[in-house]
DNA sequence: TTAGGGTTAG
């Protein structure tokens, strides 16, 4: 009875059982343990998973590795991987089940270097045989860390213990390909495969939203494919179909699936936000932030990156100074770089670089030297230089080889008149052997044709999230451009 | 008679 409501997904019912059961002084054998420890995992019951832990111990079950399995997992599920690993470690016959088990907990924790490290290593000590479950979670880990190579060769051994057919292989294989950057593997295998689930799908358009600009055709037909099932409404696929459309520059279709939707959730408010803010619609992105709250989902980190673009592209100072308010003080979030960056662009362009250096001045990321760089250039536009100045010196001091720090206080010096010190600055800059970083360039498929672009550019384009290192490569190569003919 | 591990979206 306990076991089969954890299977039913009645999980607190069988804990309760188990309790009536210790109550009428029943023992609780190894079938009754292992049940009550899945429904720990369940639950995310870590400390009455840790008492049932000294309860196999206690009887002597911790020589059954069904038992140990259900703690590895238990110690897994709750992001507990050390745990897991150390359990693993005083097992006197592992099987690969508990191997399985560890692999995922480690995963779980976005530990994917220590996954695979792992996995092999268990390989050739054990031998074990890989199955439909290690493929699932090792492939996951390829994926997340962007290895090709070591994917594809997974893939091989998928072909050779004959696991291709099975929908959860598959669907990491799509992902895993896509996260790669490989979409055309990602396409093939999609195509061969039989049998075809929400999880595929998703991964599929994933795939197609980290090639960028080019995917809206391809999106269309996934799209196609998933209203052709019908039925059956999926949430990941549709927030990722919003996400996908909106990347592809095609906002008010993305729009149209997002009101559609029966059911919303935090990332599908947030794919809509950002992709909202990403095409431009300022004031459309503050609707929806509105909408969302009024709906009762709370905004996060991500929600507020978003919120925080679309005013600073739009020029909604107060608004911008409002949300950034609001997200520290209402919904206690600490800002981060990515908030911080859209600030100092927002109030720079807005002339108000004072507000902006005290901003960061205040922040925790006031050693980020892209952030100053960025107000550095917002100093050159309003003509500035006492700021600048004080910007550049600051700047100088987190980075002294950074040319731009020397390039944009000689531009304002030059703007303002101050040709002497213009002069002095690009003398320091070359006694100090400061060199100028010259960005390199490659093709970039824009809307589907090949365009000469910038590596950073694509960089930026390819990053899921535009992250502290892809903002700064943004405005490094923008900066480059306005600073080439400028001045040096 | 009853017990263990896997994949997707911002």
């Amino acid at each position: 009875m306990i076991s089969g409501y954890v299977k039913i997904g009645k999980a607190r019912n069988s804990l309760d059982l188990y309790w009536r059961m210790v109550g009428e002084d029943v023992e609780p054998n190894g079938f009754t343990l292992s049940s009550v420890i899945k429904a720990c995992s369940v639950l995310g019951e870590l400390s009455l998973g840790r008492g049932f832990h000294g309860v196999v111990f206690r009887r002597g079950f911790d020589t059954n590795n069904v038992i140990v399995s259900s703690l590895i997992d238990m110690y897994g599920k709750n992001k507990e991987s050390s745990d897991a690993l150390r359990l693993f470690g005083e097992m006197v016959e592992p099987d690969s089940i508990c191997c399985t088990s560890v692999i995922s907990a480690c995963t779980r924790v976005d530990l994917y270097e220590e996954a695979l490290g792992f996995f092999y290593m268990t390989q050739r000590k054990y031998r074990f045989v890989p199955d439909e479950y290690t493929f699932g979670s090792i492939l996951m880990a390829c994926g997340n860390l962007g290895r090709l190579k070591q994917g594809k060769e997974v893939h091989a051994k998928v072909i050779l213990v004959g696991e291709t057919s099975n929908v959860v292989v598959g669907s990491s294989l799509v992902d895993m390909y896509g996260k790669c950057g490989s979409v055309t593997n990602a396409r093939l295998v999609f195509d061969r495969m039989t049998r075809k689930n929400a999880v595929t799908l998703s991964a599929l358009l994933n795939a197609y939203c980290q090639k960028g600009l080019a995917a809206v055709r391809q999106a269309k037909e996934v799209h196609c494919q998933y209203l052709r099932r019908g039925g059956w409404r999926d949430i990941v696929v549709e927030s990722a179909l919003v996400d996908v459309y909106s990347k592809c520059g095609c906002i008010d279709f993305a729009y149209r699936i997002f009101k559609q939707m029966v059911l919303r959730n935090l990332v599908t408010w947030n794919s809509m936000i950002c992709g909202l803010a990403q095409n431009g619609r300022g004031m459309e992105t503050l609707k929806a932030l509105n909408d969302m709250i009024e709906e009762g989902t709370v905004p996060d980190y991500i929600t507020f990156v978003g919120v925080l673009f679309a005013c600073s592209h739009a020029g909604l100072v107060d608004e911008g100074r409002k949300n950034f308010n609001s997200m520290t003080e209402e919904y206690g979030i600490k800002a981060g770089v990515e908030h911080y960056n859209c600030m100092v662009d927002l109030l720079g362009r807005a002339g108000q670089i004072e507000e902006a250096e005290s901003l960061l001045n205040k922040s925790d990321v006031s050693t980020d030297s892209s952030l100053w760089a960025a107000l550095l250039g917002a100093c050159a536009t309003s003509r500035n230089s006492t700021a600048a100045e004080r910007i550049a010196k600051k700047m100088m001091e987190l980075e002294p080889n950074n040319h731009l720090s020397y390039v944009l206080l000689a531009n304002v010096y030059r703007d303002v008149g101050r040709w002497s010190d213009a002069d002095r600055i690009r003398k320091l800059m070359q006694d100090r052997g400061v060199k100028k970083i010259i960005p390199g360039k490659s093709w970039i498929d824009i809307q589907g044709s090949l365009t000469l672009g910038c590596v950073y550019s694509f960089a930026y384009i390819n990053s899921k999230e535009p992250d502290s290192q892809a903002l700064a490569n943004i405005k490094h190569w923008i900066m480059n451009i306005y600073c080439d003919d400028d001045m040096m």
